[in-house]
Parts: C-alpha cells; structure tokens; sequence
DNA sequence: AATGACGTTGACGCAAACGTAAACTAATCA
DNA sequence: TGATTAGTTTACGTTTGCGTCAACGTCATT
C-alpha cells in the first residue's frame, strides 16, 4: 500500500534540475508533495507532473502554461459546456505545437545544409 | 541596386511584435539596421534575422541561443579547426531539437486522448 | 499654426524562474 | 561526540525580455 515514495535530492537529480526548483514549484502551487515531519514526500504522481512540467519547459512553455495542460488531461468534473471550451483549448494548443514541430523541422533543415557545407569543405582532403 | 527596406513598425506589423521589441533586439546587438538621420532602416537581411530570431522563441529558444544558431549558418571564414568544433555545435543542436520534437509529439498524442475522451463524452448525449 | 501619425532616446518597472546565502534541524557515520 | 550529510525556512539577488512612460523631433495635413 505504502506505494512508494521519492526524496526531493531523488527527484532532483534524476531530472537534473536543483532542489531549490522543485521547491519553487511547490510554492506556485504546481505540486503538493506529502510531508513526513518536516521532510518533502514525493509521490509517483508528484513524479509524473513534475516531468510533464519539465517537458513543457524545454519547448518553452511556461510553468503555468504546462499546468493549465496538465490540468486537461484531467477532463474529471466537465460538464457540456466546460468539455466544449477544452475541445477549443486542445485545438490551440494543437496548432502552436504543429507551428513548433514546423520551426523546428526547418531548423534541422538549416542545419543539414551547413554541416553538408562543411563536410565537403573538410572532405576534400580526406576522402577523394 | 537600392534593394527594399522597410520601417521599424512594417516589421513590427508583420512580425506581430512591438517595435520596443525590435529596439530592443537592437540594444542586445541582435540587429544592426541602417539609418536614415535618425531612423531605423531595415534591410532584407535585418528583416530575415529578426524572423528567425522569433522562431527561435517560438521553441523556447533564449535570444542568444537564437543569434549564436544564425552565426552557424554563416561558415564563411573558418578554419578546419573551426569546422570541427561546429559540426559538434551542430550535432548538439540536432539533439536537443529532436528532443522537443519528441517531447511535442509526445503532447500531441496526449491531446488526441483528451480530445476523443471529450467527444465520446459529449456524443453519448447527443445520439441517444 | 496646430493636430496627428510616426519616429527617436533614455530610464524606470516588472514578472518569471530560479540562484544563493544565512541560519537552523535531524539523522547518521566514524 | 563531533563532523558530515541531507533536509528545512526565510529572504534578498539576478537574468531575461520586454512594457511603459516621458520628453522630444519630423513630416503631412487641415
């Protein structure tokens, strides 16, 4: 039952970030860990959102922009109208994301040709 | 010979940005643009700066991550030693970026979820 | 000549997302 | 038992990326 549990220097170092960031999250209000006295007691959900949050950041979401994402995928007390508006809001993040898979495939793209360009620029002496 | 120019708020209108933003590019050294007296005048080559500039925040990119990845596409007077050292700058960049495009995946298909849990909820009441 | 529209340079303000130092507790290792 | 290690709270500091005046110049109308 006891399922189990994480340290905040676990969590910390399993996701590279400081304990002073997770901590930070807490006081946003982006987790609510357990406590055992004083001591932070992380459970496997506290685990999951704090990725999901850090998975946010890296294609530059803000923290509460990953927290209003999180809190979709919880469509627990929806009625009609509130399940509609969240079908809207699914639809604008869906178009940001595509707008970002798009940049990014274009700077890959940009990338391809430069390293193309200084392959050859080097290659002319080692392989032919 | 006179190639086109355009105006600080041209830019700003098509960019959707203000032009304190674009100054502001300026202060950091982003963009240079010419000047007519006192006026900012911006060249094709400004105005490609500022746009890729804007796609770099768009994935989370700092402005001077943005600016540092404009400078690879210019391999113009390098060394092998420096061709070396930016194919790694290179392969660095493709990883991260093929991380965020993973990780947008990734929200992609956790939308898709929502969003069919949001309809089979809906649809429930309207065809029965 | 006055009214806007657009431009300029400071300079201060501000929210986000932590960093960092101080000062303390609680458990553990040698 | 003293030292080390991990945790805690409180609080001020920092960087980034602009927003927001203020105070002024320059044209084009009216």
């Amino acid at each position: 039952m006891g399922s189990k549990t994480y340290t905040i220097s676990e969590l910390a170092k399993e996701f590279g970030v400081t304990t002073r960031t997770i901590r930070f999250y807490e006081e946003k209000g982006l987790v609510q860990p357990l406590r055992d006295g004083q001591k932070r007691l992380y459970t496997p959900a506290d685990r999951v959102r704090i990725k999901l949050i850090l998975r946010g950041k890296r294609i530059g979401m803000s923290l509460q922009e990953s927290v209003d994402l999180i809190d979709m995928y919880d469509p627990s007390r929806n009625n009609t109208q509130q399940l509609n508006s969240l079908i809207d809001k699914i639809a604008v993040r869906r178009d940001r994301l595509l707008q970002q898979k798009k940049d990014i495939d274009d700077m890959l793209a940009g990338l391809d040709e430069v390293q193309a360009l200084c392959q050859t620029a080097l290659g002319k002496r080692k392989k032919k």
